[in-house]
DNA sequence: GAGATCACGC
DNA sequence: GACGTACGTGATCTCC
């Protein structure tokens, strides 16, 4: 059976364009029209398996329509030019894949479909149209149906007959109808001013078709309706005849001519890595086993390793192939200096008294990618890596956070040095992925290595015309080893004291779950809002607050203005705070628990976040419950690894509020701190103009959430939610803020200014981060950028400041021979482990460290406090 | 395996 | 006509 499929180019091209940011590759080509029409692409592809398949273009300006009606079409916008450049290269893909397109001068994209829908129809062809535009449903018969863009670009929604008939009540053919009578102001159809869907719509329930509609006006109820008819009887037959399509376009492609042809794999992955598009280079079918061919690399496969293979400085690379490095194992080894290049395996690193020697040695300079994960991985095999002074992953998340892949081979593209395969294409990827044989893989080590011995110039040379090379060397470098240390000691966790908590909610889940049974009357899945939803909204009768895309959302926050309307209600709350608590946070930490150490030992991610700070995984120990008592108390089982020991957590209060201060050197805000005064009751005072003792404590909740607005970067709509107030009301509160504020408005507005002259924004030790859609022409994204620009320095210098602040504190425990330990680090405060005869010292040395980290125009303040648990340090 | 929804911390 | 709202991680459900 053949199967056509017809896409509306010009139309899929646009939705694309307005459904994803603005993306553009190193070249600063924009890409994201081009992104988004090359997946939607390959899912139809995927999912159709057409037998044929051609994408139509519009042509030129005029059309045969245009003799009708010169109107038609004006008043529309101009076409972004973001968007226009980017057609050629959406054409440029389609040749890639060798999929036919076409466009036709005097006629539409709309008209070469309906024509080659008709040829196919009659061949007895099936025909999938894909458009954004609803104009084609008029196409829609038993043989073909209507995929219509519903949102973004691969969400759409299906047309048939049916459809059409559930949707409007009419028949495919009559939406010329219902255009002729409403008109299309996108495409300046004029249709019977007045008349809209919902009468059109009506009218032609009874009348059929815009003709029998104007045969029979003395029949038509309404004074103004038979006037308005009567007036616009002529527009309203040129209005239907411009939406008509014309299904007999002289084509010059005979339909034979678009059969589905297998792409050019070697075409396309070229564009797609030109384009930058990796993610989709995946996708292509034969592209991960045909590694585009690399000049050859010469390199020493040994077993036995002598002196004379390890210099300094060298690269070397460890590779630990499972994301989760702390089960450390590891494939190979390779090294790579100025006179040789060596690969060999873990067994003869570990046996080799000269490798570990070096190793262990930090006079010998060594370039890595990863320094942290190969440390660690090599830290359970009994060797201490040192004298690390270059990491390419750092250096390359410094020069711009925002880059999708900081892998060693797209570190290497974006600087023009093809000389290594991606991991992907070599291990493979997901289940699929496994050790290649011995050749291949000493090879890719080996190429990884030249990589990072060859790029570590360039990428110095980057970080210092950013001035960063500092905050590279003295910050993040040493900051490595240390959350290196960190993740190998641990965290000692008290498995019983878990078990214990997690029967407790076993209890109360069960009881919860029967309560909730019979609230509702019947038995569900009460983890599913799909089935959640109707119960509350249909079978209860609960009031609709807001949808989600699949339906009704059952969050929290809707919920709780369902409170009282049903005893249902703070069951659900409470049933997900508790099934939450066990299934993350007692299952969750009791499955991560190291079978070697009994410790939990999470891994920091120092390359990921936009604004600088850390984030942690398997476990995510900084998002462990404090806010509810209930939750809290999984940090009983966070205990010291030594016996007598206490855990001891020191906090900076109000960092960013302070950062901000410092930053916009604003004296009503300063002043809340060197009077070291509650920062949100200052700014109630500030923003309501009244006393210390007139703040109520509504004032001071919608202070601290202004404040709080401010330090994340919020806008009046997340502020307006928080608080619960209107939108407006929220604006206001900011408005009134920037008025007590004065130079922090100042600031806000500077730093904007900035962030449009340079393109970036940076903290108080340079970091950068890039906002090129602080100039686009759509208000949400610009808006966003803004925020971006306004919050980044912010919370940044904060991510700078406590960072600073672990290199300090770890230096002074060094140099005083402490054997406390720091445990983690929760983005403004530090958990240390800590023997009992050092609690005193560690209050005081760790309190005036932090406090002295960085020299502001405000005091930092920390506050530290200890416990036998973590839950006690509080 | 991917995407949607929900929830936790800062 | 577009359209989505601080970030990051993780669990569960659902559909493919």
């Amino acid at each position: 059976m053949s199967k056509l499929v017809l896409i509306d180019g010009n139309s899929i091209a646009y939705r694309a364009f307005f459904a994803l940011p603005l993306l553009n590759n190193q070249k600063g080509v924009y890409t994201n029209a081009v992104y988004g029409f090359t997946t939607m692409l390959l899912k139809v592809l995927e999912e159709e398996d057409p037998s044929h398949i051609l994408v139509a273009f519009d042509a030129g300006k005029t059309t045969f329509r245009h003799e009708t009606f010169d109107e038609y079409k004006s008043g529309r916008q101009k076409t972004p030019s973001e968007l226009s450049e980017q057609l050629p290269l959406i054409r440029e893909t389609l040749d890639a894949f060798q999929i036919s397109h076409t466009e036709l001068a005097n006629y539409e994209a709309d008209d070469i479909i309906g024509t080659l829908s008709k040829q196919a129809e009659a061949e007895g062809w099936d025909v999938r149209v894909y458009t954004g535009d609803k104009d084609l449903l008029q196409l829609v018969s038993d043989k073909t149906t209507v995929a219509l863009t519903k949102k973004g670009v691969t969400n759409i929604e299906s047309y048939d007959v049916a459809a059409i008939d559930e949707k409007y009540g009419i028949k495919p053919a009559q939406i010329v109808d219902m255009k002729g009578l409403m008109g299309d102001s996108s495409d300046n159809i004029p249709g019977v001013p007045g008349i809209g869907e919902k009468t059109a719509l009506k009218l032609l329930k009874e009348y059929d078709s815009v003709e029998n509609v104007l045969d029979s006006i003395e029949h038509i109820s309404g004074k103004k309706m038979k006037e308005r008819l009567t007036e616009h009887k002529k527009q309203a037959l040129m209005s239907k005849e411009l939406a008509v399509i014309y299904r007999d376009v002289p084509l010059q492609v005979a339909i034979e001519e678009i059969k589905r042809r297998s792409y050019d794999t070697k075409q396309l992955s070229e564009l797609f890595k030109e384009l930058e598009f990796q993610s989709l280079l995946g996708s292509i079918d034969g592209a991960e086993n045909e590694k585009e061919s690399l000049e050859d690399i010469s390199f020493e496969a040994v077993d036995t390793l002598s002196e004379d293979m390890l210099k300094s400085p060298s690269a070397l690379m460890v590779e630990v192939p499972h994301e989760n490095y702390h089960h450390a194992d590891i494939w190979g080894i390779s090294v790579v200096h100025e006179d040789g290049r060596y690969y060999f395996p873990l067994e003869a690193a570990v046996k080799s008294d000269a490798f570990r020697k070096w190793a262990q040695d930090a006079s010998k300079e060594k370039y890595t990618f990863d320094t942290k994960r190969a440390m660690v991985a090599l830290g359970w095999h009994g060797i201490t890596l040192k004298g690390v002074t270059h990491d390419a992953l750092i250096a390359s998340y410094l020069i711009d956070p925002s880059v999708s892949s900081h892998s060693v081979t797209d570190i290497a593209s974006r600087q023009q040095k093809n000389i290594v395969h991606s991991d992907e294409a070599v291990y493979g990827k997901g289940a699929k992925q496994k050790k290649p044989e011995d050749p291949d893989l000493a090879e890719h080590l080996v190429r990884k290595g030249e990589a990072v011995f060859t790029l570590k110039p360039r990428l110095e040379e980057e970080l210092k015309n950013n001035e960063q090379f500092q905050l590279f060397t003295e910050l993040e470098m040493p900051l490595t080893l240390i959350l290196g240390e960190m993740e190998t000691t641990g965290v000692k966790v008290d498995k019983q004291q878990l078990e214990k908590i997690g029967t407790e909610l076993d209890e109360k889940l069960d009881q919860l779950q029967s309560d909730i049974y019979e609230l509702a009357g019947t038995e569900f899945n009460i983890n599913s809002p799909k089935q959640l939803g109707p119960i509350l909204f249909e079978k209860l009768d609960l009031p609709v607050i807001k949808k989600t895309k699949t339906g009704y959302s059952t969050s929290a926050d809707v919920l709780e203005k369902l409170e009282d309307k049903h005893d249902i209600i703070p069951k659900l709350l409470l049933y997900r705070q508790v099934s939450k608590l066990k299934s993350t946070y007692i299952e969750g930490l009791l499955k991560v628990i190291h079978p070697d150490t009994n410790k939990i030992h999470t891994m920091f991610n120092q390359a990921i976040t936009q604004t600088g700070r850390l984030s942690s995984t398997e476990p995510n120990l900084q998002n462990i419950p404090i806010r509810l008592e209930e939750g809290r108390r999984i940090r009983k089982a966070f205990i010291s690894a030594e016996p007598g020991w206490s855990i001891l957590a020191a906090d900076y209060s109000q960092i960013e509020l302070r950062v901000l201060a410092h930053i916009a050197k604003d004296e009503g805000l300063m002043e809340a701190f060197q009077k070291n005064m509650d920062v949100h009751t200052k700014t109630a005072m500030d923003v309501f103009h009244v006393d210390e003792d007139d703040v109520t404590s509504n004032m001071r909740r919608t202070a601290k959430a202004v404040n709080f607005g401010i330090v994340y970067g919020i806008s009046d709509y997340g502020l307006s939610q928080s608080l619960g107030i209107t939108r407006k009301e929220a604006q206001e509160f900011i408005d009134r803020y920037l008025a007590s504020y004065p130079n922090v408005k100042e600031y806000m507005d500077d730093i904007k200014e900035e962030a449009r002259e340079k393109g970036y924004v940076t903290t108080l030790l340079n970091r950068r981060r890039y906002l090129p859609e602080i100039t686009s022409k759509n208000f949400n994204r610009r808006s966003f950028a803004e925020r971006t620009a306004m919050n980044t320095p912010i919370q940044g210098t904060a991510a700078d400041i406590i960072k600073q602040a672990m290199v300090d504190v770890n230096e002074a425990l060094n140099n005083q021979n402490l054997h406390s330990r720091l445990l983690l680090q929760v983005h403004d405060e530090l958990i240390f482990e800590v023997p009992e005869e050092e609690i005193d010292t560690m209050k005081e040395l760790v309190s005036s460290v932090m406090e002295k980290t960085m020299q502001l125009d405000v005091p930092l303040e920390v506050e530290v406090s200890y416990g036998p648990t973590w839950y006690d340090a509080k």
